[in-house]
RNA sequence: GCCCUCGUAGCUCAAUGGAUAGAGCAACGGACUUCUAAUCCGUAGGUUGCAGGUUCGAGCCCUGCCGAGGGCGCCA
């Protein structure tokens, strides 16, 4: 934002350097000065003491000797065009921006990108990122939250840094376990339709059923590998069961992801890669990637440490076939990741999936290197993430039935969001309560997932899902709530213009964080981390929310009452837009 | 056995290698005739698991150890 300005000092500090005959730096260091009411930018001096103290063979006192060419450097620069003040602290050297430029400079901005605050210019770079990946013919639980809701709010971040967005889905649709399931319902529900609600309930109530069944029954196993082989018949009955109730789970999923306000550009299934996982295993055995063990009753595998010839154990074996001749998704992993690049020009293929996975796609990934696709390592890339489980860490598990169903929590966010609302707010019409309900509820639940590092461990408890008090979506959406009921009652606000009054520490506080968006967009979509804009959504809330309480806006003389007018438009749409990134709606009122 | 994560305040979590490690919850004390108190202010709370190393500078990087979780040939 401040290119020239730094450019001007950077040219300066080296001219300095040159006389002093001391080591100019490669490239000079921003960083931000610990707020103190007042912005700026600052250097340190450390490296170049360091450097210079080392090219000179001499001891010193570094962090001595920084602060001394700190003071030195700041005496020579003086006041420099568009700086205020300049300042040498403990080898620091700190800039002080001219606070009424700055201040108008960040409203203008956001006033003129309005909705693409944020937002950077276009890379002309597509990326593929893959997430979501639900199973048929089970439930849908909050497990599957974390990588729905991460995925997504990824998505939104890539594509707001400037890159073309494919958000891609893969669903599991076949299987062993979608087979139990067509098992136990041919066995014992045979023409049974699924309830009007809760779909993936019921699908899911079945399979912990199929589960069981196949437990105690010996013959279960045989069976289910004879419907395996009917499958590839379109017209065998298997294949009919199998269509008729995987559409079923495909409907519940759209409910759900309808309701989430998630949506996909491409959706691949597993079944469809069985014929080209199948060509590619054959491909691999003659090409003496893969190893054939069925003579011998066994798989086919990939030895991937026997071929790299690695000592220690690292990449394993990896396993493309059943003796019998059927894929396994490591198989069609392989498949898909070609697809997808023979299908889009990619120059990134990302993998939302849980952290469980790492091994398998690092054999994927190795396996395709050595089948000769060395030119894709740079362009795949598996971000794992870590599971959600419940307190006492129990595992959700969809095999054993214990789950907390996305359904549930969902209605009961909303549920306990609307009785808040009708107390806190009593004069709002039941469609809107109704509707603020859905939008702070769901908020509620996906700011957990968002706002902690993708590699800690999400524990799931209803206490805290449902506490709406401090750091949670709802303080942001609230402070959103509160900028948009001053805006309605001014009559909105006028073209941001300098200040004309001294402004207020919380003032000056509120345009830095809003300042940062740009910047922390481009961070978060770099390391793939949505915390990055949760910290700024929640610390731009907090320093709204004291402005609030500290500087009346509608009660104020001009011309503080305008500029006011105009940070409070700023601060709302800088809230929006994070929230959008993060897929969380900002609500009018509430 | 090998590999991968995590360990920061009582609890849940933050912190580009940078200045005095910060928030929320819980506890205690304050602020609503005022732009929505789902808010704000204050008090208290720390040997960043332990020991070395690299660096001008380490919660962050490296090594070892301790503790917790996860993964590892025919589930996905």
């Amino acid at each position: 934002m401040f290119d020239a300005e730094k450019q001007a000092i950077e040219a300066r500090l080296r001219t300095f350097c040159e006389a002093q005959g001391l080591p100019a730096p490669d490239q000079v260091q921003w960083s931000q000065i610990p707020f103190a009411g007042e912005w700026g930018i600052s250097t340190s001096l450390f490296q170049i003491a360091a450097d210079s103290a080392r090219q000179s063979g001499q001891k010193v006192n570094v962090p001595q000797r920084a602060s001394e060419l700190a003071e030195a450097l700041a005496a020579e620069l003086g006041t420099p065009p568009g700086f205020s003040r300049v300042e040498a602290v403990r080898g620091y050297l700190n800039l002080y921006f001219a606070a009424t430029d700055y201040a108008a400079r960040v409203l203008q901005d956001v006033a003129a990108a309005g909705e693409q605050y944020g937002h950077g210019a276009p890379k002309g770079e597509q990326i593929m990122l893959e997430y979501s990946q639900p199973n048929t013919h089970k439930a849908f639980h909050v497990g599957h939250l974390r990588n729905m809701i991460l995925g997504a709010a990824l998505c939104n971040i890539i594509e707001a840094a400037g890159y073309q967005m494919v958000r891609a889905n893969y669903i599991g649709d076949f299987g062993k376990d979608v087979m139990k399931w067509v098992w136990n319902y041919k066995a014992r529900h045979m023409g049974e339709q699924p309830p009007a609600e809760d779909v993936t309930r019921w699908m899911g109530d079945l399979y912990a059923e199929a589960s069981r069944q196949l437990e105690n029954n010996p013959d279960g196993e045989t069976e289910i590998r004879a419907l395996f082989n009917q499958w590839e018949d379109p017209d065998s009955e298997a294949h009919q069961l199998w269509q008729l109730t995987r559409q079923w789970s495909l409907d519940g999923f759209n409910e759900i992801y309808d309701l989430m306000g998630i949506r996909f550009d491409r959706i691949y299934y597993e079944s469809e890669m069985e014929k080209p996982s199948k060509q590619m295993v054959t491909q691999l055995i003659a090409e003496g990637i893969a190893t054939d063990e069925r003579s011998e009753d066994g798989p086919v595998v990939v030895k991937l440490d026997q071929l790299l010839g690695l000592e220690q154990e690292k990449f394993r074996v990896m396993v493309l076939m059943r003796s019998d001749g059927t894929a396994l998704y490591g198989a069609w992993d392989l498949a898909l990741a070609l697809a997808k690049f023979r299908e889009y020009e990619l120059a990134k293929s990302i993998y939302v999936v849980d952290v469980r996975q790492s091994l398998h796609f690092q054999q994927v990934f190795k396996t395709l290197e050595l089948a000769g696709h060395s030119d894709l390592m740079k362009k795949v890339l598996h971000i794992p993430y870590e599971v959600v489980n419940l307190p006492g860490n129990i595992i959700l598990s969809s095999r054993e039935g214990v789950v907390v169903l996305l359904e549930e929590l969902i209605r009961e966010a909303t549920r306990r969001t609307g009785e808040i609302v009708a107390e806190k707010n009593p004069e709002l019409d039941a469609a809107t309560r109704a509707q603020v309900a859905r939008q702070v509820g769901l908020a509620a639940i996906k700011y957990p997932m968002l706002a902690r590092e993708n590699t800690k461990i999400a524990t799931f408890d209803w206490e805290a899902a449902l506490d709406f008090n401090g750091q949670a979506a709802p303080y942001m959406q609230y402070a959103h709530v509160r900028a948009n009921s001053i805006l309605r009652r001014a009559g909105g606000a006028s073209a941001a213009a300098a200040p004309g009054h001294e402004l207020h520490k919380s003032e000056i506080e509120l345009i830095d964080l809003i300042s940062q968006l740009p910047d922390t967009v481009q961070r978060a979509a770099a390391e793939y981390k949505t915390l990055h804009i949760t910290n700024l959504a929640y610390e731009i809330a907090k320093a709204f929310n004291d402005f609030y309480n500290q500087c009346p806006v509608l009660g104020a003389e001009e011309p503080a009452r305008s500029f006011r007018l105009g940070l409070v438009a700023a601060a709302k749409q800088a809230l929006a837009n994070c929230l959008a990134l993060l897929g969380i709606e900002a609500p009018e009122v509430m």
